[in-house]
DNA sequence: GTATCTGCAAATTGTTTGCAGTCTA
DNA sequence: TAGACTGCAAACAATTTGCAGATAC
């Protein structure tokens, strides 16, 4: 179950009840949490944890290279555990669920050189949109917001 | 010189100081500008404008549709003008540089059905990263922040 | 003339930090 | 035990909002 906290005990990491909790939380695929979501979860298994201690061990996830920071327009980012396999996002724009996906080829192949601009090109975020299931269903306006 | 300010005009925009100014400062070509950088710009021109009108023009820009929302890591968001030619954006890791970039093909297209999870999806936002050719140069340590 | 825009200042939201006390290895 | 981690509260950064006065059309 858990290979996200199975990593960090193999990479040495020092282990407390709180980054523990916060490594349990966010393991897992699709899972695209904020610092706030984080923390309620936590909170819930572990009352005592704090909100700085949630930013801190978040962002020493993100230096260890084991958690991904998603940027997000206007809306607080998002931690996403599966940083050992490449993939990209795909978000609705109605209810704002994120799956993790798999497109064909590398994004890099499909940009040329005549639009490199002297850039040393070392890889692409790929973020797809549309609606998912749901929210086609219930056919909400297309407005995001 | 001005498209965007044409643009706005044409769709009857009330046009004041303020607003001018600011449409003026985001106009052209690989701009990526932040608020606080057309804040700063807009009031070498206009001393009086107010942030808070900055952030007014900048969101009805937004929701005019004339100027897109650019979300980055950790920063402030940035405001693209170029808004009516579908394009990708290029980042220096080094220097945060941004440019406008056209990759061949349609990124949607390598999305395979199976990957798609039922979402209806409409379109695609790629943001490539590498280092542009002043920091290549001077060889910086590969660590943006 | 009037609906809309502007500036100011205060409020929100998301995130970081300083420091004394606590705990893991 | 020592160095690393934690919680609290305060600081910060980015953005939004309420409202009285100003202004474009």
């Amino acid at each position: 179950m858990s290979d996200l906290l199975e990593r960090l005990r193999g990479r040495g990491w020092r282990m407390t009840a709180q980054r523990r909790v916060v490594a349990e939380v966010l393991d897992g695929e699709h899972v695209h949490l904020t610092a706030d979501e984080v923390l309620a979860r936590a909170t819930a298994r572990l009352p005592e944890i704090s909100r700085a201690t949630v930013y801190n061990t978040l962002g020493e996830l993100v230096s260890l290279g084991e958690v991904i920071e998603v940027a997000t327009i206007g809306r607080a980012k998002r931690y996403d555990p599966n940083a050992h396999r490449p993939h990209q996002h795909l978000t609705c724009s109605g209810c704002g669920a994120i799956r993790d996906v798999h497109p064909v080829g590398d994004p890099v192949d499909e940009l040329p050189a005549t639009e490199r601009f002297g850039f040393s090109v070392s890889g692409a975020e790929v973020t797809y949109w549309g609606r998912c299931p749901d929210c086609v269903r219930t056919s909400e306006p297309p407005a995001p917001h």
